[in-house]
DNA sequence: GCGCAAGTTGAGTCTCCACTCATTTTCGTG
DNA sequence: CACGAAAATGAGTGGAGACTCAACTTGCGC
C-alpha cells in the first residue's frame, strides 16, 4: 500500500469518527472528505460504502471502549465504567446510535462481543465484591448500559439528571 | 369542511399512525398516502409537512397514554404503567423515536406535559404507599421510561430480558 | 339540478445524497 | 529521471422522497 493512501485511511478514520459522532450516522459522507482535506471518491476508495465506513469507526470505539473496560475492576468497576460510558454518550452519537440498532444495519457481532465479555468481566468482580446482587445477569446489564446512554445522548440530560438517574439504576443493580 | 374532507383526514391520521409506528418516522408520506387510498396531495393539504404529520399522530398518542396512566393509581400504578409501555413500545416506533428525540424536530412541550403530569401523579401514588422510594424525582422517572423504552424497542429484547431489566429498574426506584 | 368553492388528483419539480468512472496526479522502483 | 501502477480527483448518474400545482371532481347551499 502506497504511503499517501496509509496516510489518507486512517485520517478519512479519524475525521470519520468526529463528523459521525457529531452529526450521527446520517451525515453525508461528503462532509467527512471536505474535513479530512480529500475528494469523495477517495472516500469510498477505501471504504466501498457508507456501511463499511461506519462499521470500520464502530470497530475502532468498541475496541477502544472495551480496552478502558478491561482497565477497570474491583466492586465499582462496574458503576465506574457505566457512569463513564453514559457522561460520554452524548459526544458519540454513532456509536450509541448503531449499538442501539442493534445489528440491523451493521454486523459486527464478534466486536460487541469483545465489549461484552469486557462488562461481563466487571460484572461478575462487582457480584464478586457484594456491590452488585447475584441475581443480575449480563443481559440486562448491556439492556441498561445501552438504553441509558440512548437516553442521555437524546434527551440531552444535564449532569444532574444523569447522576440521579445513575442513581436509579446503581440501587437497581445493588438490591434486584 | 366538507364531509369528504373530514372523513380523508380521520383516515390519513390513522393510517399514519400505523404506518409510522411500524416503519418509524422516516417511512415515506407516499406510504400513507398509498395505505388511506387518497392521493399524496390530499395527506400534503391536511397536514402541510411531513412534520405537522408526525406532530399529530404524536398529541394523539400521547394524550392517550396519559389517559391511560391517569385511570391506573394506587402503590404499583406507577410499575404498571411502565410495564405496560415498555411491552407496546416496540410497535409504537414513532413515539418511543420522537420521544427520544426530545423536541428537536417537535414542538410539543404541552403535550409532553400532559403525560409528564399524570406520570408524576402515579409517582406521587407510589411513594405515598411506600413503593418507591421518597427520594426519587419525576425527570429521572420520566428519563428512564423513555430510555428503556427506546431501548426495548431498538434492542428486540424478548419478554424475559424485558422482565428483568425492568426488576432491575423497579428494585433502584423502591430503593434509591 | 346548478354553480362553485372546497377538495382531490398525480405527474412533475427540487434537493439531497450514495456511489461511479474517465481523467489526472503521485509514489516508488529500476 | 522515467515509467507503470496505485491512488486521487470531482463532475456526473441514479434514485429516493418531500413538496407543488394546474386540471379535474365532488359535496352542498340555493
Amino acid at each position: 500500500m502506497r504511503s499517501d493512501a496509509v496516510r489518507n485511511r486512517a485520517r478519512i478514520l479519524d475525521v470519520a469518527e468526529e463528523v459521525f459522532s457529531e452529526l450521527g450516522p446520517d451525515a453525508p459522507t461528503e462532509e467527512v472528505a471536505r474535513r479530512a482535506g480529500v475528494a469523495i471518491g477517495t472516500v469510498f476508495r477505501h471504504f466501498p460504502t457508507k456501511n463499511d465506513l461506519l462499521a470500520a469507526i464502530m470497530k475502532r470505539l468498541l475496541d477502544r471502549l472495551a480496552e478502558s473496560a478491561g482497565r477497570l475492576g474491583g466492586g465499582d468497576g462496574l458503576f465506574a465504567f457505566f457512569t463513564a460510558l453514559v457522561a460520554e454518550a452524548a459526544s458519540k452519537r454513532a456509536v450509541v446510535d448503531l449499538l442501539a440498532r442493534g445489528g440491523v444495519e451493521i454486523r459486527l457481532p464478534e466486536t460487541v462481543g469483545v465489549l461484552e465479555s469486557a462488562v461481563g468481566e466487571l460484572l461478575g468482580q462487582a457480584q464478586a465484591a457484594g456491590t452488585v446482587a447475584a441475581g443480575v445477569r449480563l443481559p440486562e446489564v448491556m439492556a441498561l448500559l445501552v438504553s441509558v446512554c440512548q437516553g442521555a445522548l437524546h434527551g440531552g440530560w444535564d449532569t444532574e439528571l444523569r447522576t440521579r438517574t445513575l442513581a436509579v439504576v446503581f440501587a437497581g443493580l445493588a438490591r434486584s
